[in-house]
This record gives structure tokens, sequence and C-alpha cells, in this order.
DNA sequence: GTGGTCTAGACCACT
DNA sequence: GTGGTCTAGACCACT
């Protein structure tokens, strides 16, 4: 879930990760507002910078819009886009995992029951 | 296959997982010579510098061992290791596809079904 | 017309160069008054404190006049000044769009191309 | 031609812009370097991630690829992309100013001579 | 040397 | 209060 500086991933990347997964999942409402900069950077402790950074990619991928004073709202079109943005980010997370794995030879039934016992971990 | 600079992991590591793999593939054989620093820097369109800091991180591993003025070496036990370790990676790439999953709420047949379609695509 | 909050021109001078176009197209009577600031504020969807500051510096230009209690009033010499700044404003955006085609090296018949066009696209 | 930190226009458009227009013009060789992100800061007096900021976009209009390690590349088709975007921005500029002048009623004829009277006066 | 990311903190326009 | 831009300066991976 969080965010984790000593990952690769940067911390920006991992922001517009989490939000587009939230958007996604309807945690937030459509039309409405996304946290505020500030209080997201303090939620995640995190530069108020880093966060921006998110939120203006986000918004080049169309999933929000900033009114000026205002704050930054949920698109209309932001659910659809962000669950084929996950779905697609949940493909390329598996397809190098796979990648992996057949480089070393593993066989597939090792690669098959790798995932379904990580899936049935994380299992809600 | 294939270095990727434009990816978040860095070349060395790479380079680390490439070789890991093909150990654990065993195309190369215990006791065996792996390609020279300068001659995989040539392959894979790298800087020398950076196949070695991957060479330096295999043999902290345990899987080569450098012989002054021989080349490196594939230790005895570097096959196991390798497919340990290749097994650890394979699951960490879908634990971070299945974690963005249920970040945004996808149910766990499409993650399933985002899965062996991949598997299937890449299959030998 | 039109303020466009996206524009990098902060919306209060957009409000500025409107009112002073309209002065200058004499569609405001001298002496006459200007439109209420929450009036205006409503018409152009824009915040009241804006319009304020727009009118504050309209005053500053000498462009107006406020009464208390009463309003805002175009000056006696309002219509030549603002013809003035208008003239300015014009040449101004024909400058920066004259220098940024030197930068790339445009030729001018380019440029002049390019201007009669747009001249001939919006013309009334 | 220099950057002017209290434009309105943000200093990074500035740089993006001052870069396009030196493409279109040929200044730099397709295939060739960019000034490094810390010598282009230092030229024009401003912070290197401004410049980052400016490289980036440029990046994303296709201009420029970066090589990591390396510096930052004129791609093959900048200079037809640069070109087309500067006479964008032109034409933007042109159409700007005229609107403002229609917005005073100001005749054609006055806008005619002031495009052209700039004309000579910026002229090489 | 190169670019990429991040923090800390400032100032601005707008609500 | 909101987001947008900018500076100063740090650390990292790669050449």
């Amino acid at each position: 879930m969080g965010i984790d500086p000593n990952k690769h991933v940067p911390i920006y990347e991992q922001i517009i990760d989490h939000i587009c997964g939230s958007i996604a999942a309807e945690l937030f409402a459509v039309d409405g507002p996304l946290p505020s900069i500030r209080a997201l950077a303090l939620e995640l402790v995190v530069n108020p910078n880093t966060v921006q950074r998110a939120y203006q990619e986000l918004e080049r991928l169309g999933l929000v819009r900033t009114r000026k004073g205002l704050g930054i709202f949920v698109t209309d079109d932001a659910v659809d886009l962000a669950r084929r943005r996950s779905e697609e980010s949940v493909r390329t997370m598996f397809s190098a995992g796979i990648d992996l794995g057949r480089q070393a030879d593993l066989p597939q039934e090792t690669m098959k029951s790798i995932f379904h016992q990580v899936l049935a971990t994380r299992a809600g």
C-alpha cells in the first residue's frame, strides 16, 4: 500500500499508482476533490513538490483536472481511464515476472504455483 | 533478455538478473567462466564499469568467484542459489502486480485471467 | 470577450484588458458606470476579489473613478487612454510573436502570411 | 531573445520556446547534444531544476532524447516538429494581439500598420 | 562529467 | 485556504 522511498520506482510514480488505484476502486467521487497537495504530502510524509509532480502527471493522463485556487478534481472518465491503466500496470508486472522466470528456465507450473500462492497470501 | 536503460531498475541489477537467470537455466557450466567484463559490456551495449559492478555483486551473492588474471567463474552451488534467487524475483514481481491490482480493487478473476493470458503469450 | 483561467496572464489583467478594450470601443459611455464588481464577477465566472483588483488597477491607470456608494465611472479621458493602451498591448503581442518567429528563423514572408491569415479568419 | 524572470510566461516555458526556436533554426545539429542542464542553467542564470523541467517537456514533445549519463540529444524529426511548433506559437501570439485589437475596435488598417512597423523594427 | 529525484522553503495568483 | 513556479542544495546511477 504505502509509499516506500527506498524502492527503485520514484516516489512520484508510486503516488500516481496509488491515486490511480484509488480512483479505479472508486474511493474518490467523480467530480470530487483529491486531497490537497499539502495534505497528501503530510499524510505520506513526502515533500509537497513530489505530490505536485504526481498530480500534474495525473492531469496529463486525464484523470484529474485542477481548478485554480480550488483544488484538484476527479474527471468524468477518470474511473474508466484509471481502471485501464491499473490493468495495464498489473499486466506489465506479471510480464516482467514471467520473463524473469523464463530466463531462469523455471517450469510454467512453478510460476503458476508461485502466482497462486502469492494471490492467496494477499487475498483480502 | 534485454537490458533496458529506461527502466527504473538500475542497469547493473538488470545484468545481475540476466546472469543469475542464465546460471539457473544452466547456460553456464559450473566452474566454467563467465563472459569477460569487456565482452559482456560490448554485447549488452553498456559501460564496462556497469558490468563490473554487477559482477562484484554476483560475487558477493556467492554465484561467481574471481580468479585473478584468469577470469570469473561459476561457483559450485551457483545453480541452486540462482534458482532460489530467480524464484524470489519472480515472486516479488507477481506480488507487486497483485498489490497494484488490489489497490485498484480488480477482482481476483481479472488478475488470474491477465496472468494466464500473459503466460500463454510468453510461452516458449 | 473571454477570460481564460489557464492562460499565463493573470485573470485580473485579462479583466483589465477586457474593460480597457470595451472603453476604447466606446461600449461604455464617458461618465457612465461600469458594471458592479458583483455583476461582472458573476458574468465572468470569477471571484469578486479578482474583479476588484482589476478595477483598482483601472483606477490607477486613470480610466475609471470610484464614487463612494455610487459605483465606478468612466473618466473623461478614458477613451483616449484606453485606445493607446490597447494599441500598446497589440504591439506587445505582435512583437512577442515576431520574436518567436525570428528565433526560429522563420522567413518574414511566412510571418506575414500567418498574420494576414489570422487577420482574415478573425475578421468581423 | 533572453530569459526574463519577470514575464508572466514561466521561465521553463521560455526555455522551451528558446530551444525549440534554436532547433527550428538548425542551430543544433540533428543527433547532436543540447547544452548540459548545468551548463545551460549557468548560462541563463537559472536553477538547474528549471532547465531540467524544460528539457523533460522537450522530450515529451519528441524534440530531444536523453541518453543516461551522456546528455540530451536532438531527435531526427526535431527540426520539423520544432518548425511546426514555432509557427503555431507565432500564430497564437498574433491571434491574441488581433483579438485585443478587435476588442478595442481598432481598424484592421491600424493593426496592419502596427504589425508591419514592428516587423520592420525587429528585422535582422 | 551526465541526467533523475527529492527535500526545504520561498513567493505568487486566486478562492 | 488552493495550486504553480522557482531556488538552493543533496544524493543516486551511469559514462
